[in-house]
RNA sequence: GCACGAGUGGCAGAGUAGCUAUGCAAUGGACUGCAGAUCCAUGGACCCGGGUGCAAAUCCCGGCUCGUGCUCCA
């Protein structure tokens, strides 16, 4: 089976072909570093890094580019709020991301780059625009010319120049007043006093919204990509502001082959957002919740369908993931033969997984392998798709450690439950089942379960 | 209002006309004193209304509902 990916702009499943022979080139728009990670920021990179580690097991080399946008007017209200440097702000932000996106598993990107160290870049992009008579400048800044390439509206949202209303909801007013055309976008905006610049041939100011994302995969991917990826809001405006811009400014289209957008996050059934009071970061869910645990939750829905996070939801997922990993560590001590056939298993994982990336397919596959004897075989199959593949299992080492350290404790208080356990024994000879079941109850809050068997009863800590 | 997407059993999710999708959960049974684990089995769905067809979840028309975007947002 080829590997099909679906494609936002021309809204169907293509089969993925590579510009350069066995090479992808993934730019996915990185997080604006104003506050904490949350979770729909945790999909999102979760997703593309399911679609990395994917794209390497076909055999692609990629170079993945997420960037980081750490000047934006979010940015400086934060830092005017707390009275600190912008730049203080958006490291720590960009430190907490890492913290947790490294928890869940997620490998890092190729590149990082951030806009306050591509500055050079995007003002020479902004004057090519200039130049190419595509951009104007005006008392507060420097704006796209929409009326220079109407065909390219609305390539990925169906758009039309007629259809964008002036001031939607009345929400625009008092913002970039030097535009020509409300539809026209910020390539540069003047700084105002006390705000962060950089010095430029418009003078004193930073860069708009959209224009970073186009310098940065020129400047690492260049005229022509593969992916590009990012939340479904990103489409309009500021993936087809990109459009805009590369293409105008290089002068090569379509600048993306595939364009690349996960689905959101609900809460409950409600969007998650502050005003509701139910959106989580992601390391609040950590309380609840296990990083791998969260990410088996993430991965159990396909990236492009919203997920409706429901504590029943979230529930289920940690459950199963703790079957898989105690499948997992089953299958390092097994010597009998498996009894169901992994080959099979295989096939219809990457099947799954070459029907865009379909990780709920895979999960499946997963969910019957670990439900078979674990025998020999599944802990290299395990490794292979739930753990490269998926991500989903800690290290081997760290299972093992987990093993020993249990033993440890089982040794240390083997004694005092066989004892009970002998006592039980005998209560249950009697048919005394109100004491046995007393002892149980007092084992159980020891933590340790006890199961009876066909050859006696067996225990364990939890 | 306009644009895009979506509506399948408790949940998730395949499926572009005929054949049990599947996984989890649920229910029943077996085994257990009970519980747990395990095994076996079972039920249950296609937003609504029309139309075309021998046959429609699947095609056509109309409607409804939901989500997202049009404004900073992953």
């Amino acid at each position: 089976m080829v590997l099909r990916v679906y494609d936002t702009k021309s809204r169907q499943k293509r089969v993925f072909k590579a510009l350069e022979k066995g090479k992808v080139g993934m730019y996915v728009c990185g997080i604006t570093p104003y506050s904490r990670s949350h979770l729909g920021h945790a999909r999102c990179y979760l997703s593309f890094d399911v679609i990395h580690r994917w794209l390497e097991y076909r055999g692609y080399e990629v170079n993945y580019v997420q960037n980081f946008t750490d000047i934006d007017d979010k940015i400086i209200a934060v830092s005017e709020a707390e009275n600190m440097d912008y730049t203080v702000i958006s490291q720590r932000n960009i430190d907490e991301f890492f913290e947790v996106m490294d928890k869940m598993n997620i490998l890092r990107a190729d590149h990082y780059p951030r806009v306050t160290q591509t500055i050079p870049e995007i003002i020479e992009m902004v004057s090519e625009l200039e130049k190419k008579g595509n951009a104007y400048s005006s008392e507060d800044g420097v704006y796209f010319d929409i009326e220079s390439a109407p065909e390219k509206y609305g390539q990925l949202t169906g758009q039309t120049l007629e259809n964008v209303r002036a001031g939607a909801g009345g929400r625009v007013l008092g913002t970039g007043t030097g535009k020509k055309n409300h539809r026209d976008f910020a390539l540069w905006k003047l700084a105002k006093p006390d705000e962060p610049y950089w010095e430029s041939p418009w003078g004193k100011g930073r860069p708009g919204w959209h224009i970073e994302c186009s310098a940065m995969s020129l400047k690492h991917l260049g005229k022509q990509f593969d992916i590009h990826g990012g939340g479904h809001d990103l489409r309009f405006p500021h993936h087809e502001a990109e459009i805009f811009q590369s293409e105008c400014c290089t002068g090569v289209e379509p600048v993306v082959n595939y364009w690349m957008h996960n689905g959101f996050v609900n809460i409950d059934g409600e969007k998650m957002s502050k005003s509701l009071g139910n959106f989580w970061t992601v390391s609040d869910s950590f309380k609840s919740y296990s990083p791998l645990a969260l990410r088996y939750a993430l991965l159990s829905v396909p990236y492009r369908s919203p997920i409706d996070l429901t504590s029943e939801f979230l529930e289920d997922a940690a459950n199963h993931h703790e079957k898989l990993i105690s499948a997992y560590v089953d299958s390092f001590s097994s010597d009998v033969k498996v009894d169901i056939d992994l080959k099979e298993h295989g096939k219809s994982f990457e099947n799954s997984m070459d029907d865009d990336f379909n990780s709920r397919g895979a999960i499946i596959e997963i969910q019957k392998v670990i439900s078979s004897n674990c025998g020999i075989g599944v802990e290299d199959w395990l490794e292979k798709y739930a753990g490269c593949i998926l991500g989903l299992l800690p290290p081997k080492e760290e299972l093992l450690n987990m093993v020993k350290k249990a033993s440890q404790a089982r040794e240390d208080i083997a004694d005092k439950v066989e004892s009970l356990l002998s006592y039980r024994d005998k209560a249950r000879e009697n048919k005394d089942w109100d004491q046995a079941d007393k002892i149980r109850e007092e084992l159980n809050e020891m933590g340790v379960v006890v199961e009876d068997g066909e050859d006696g009863p067996r225990w364990k800590i939890v």
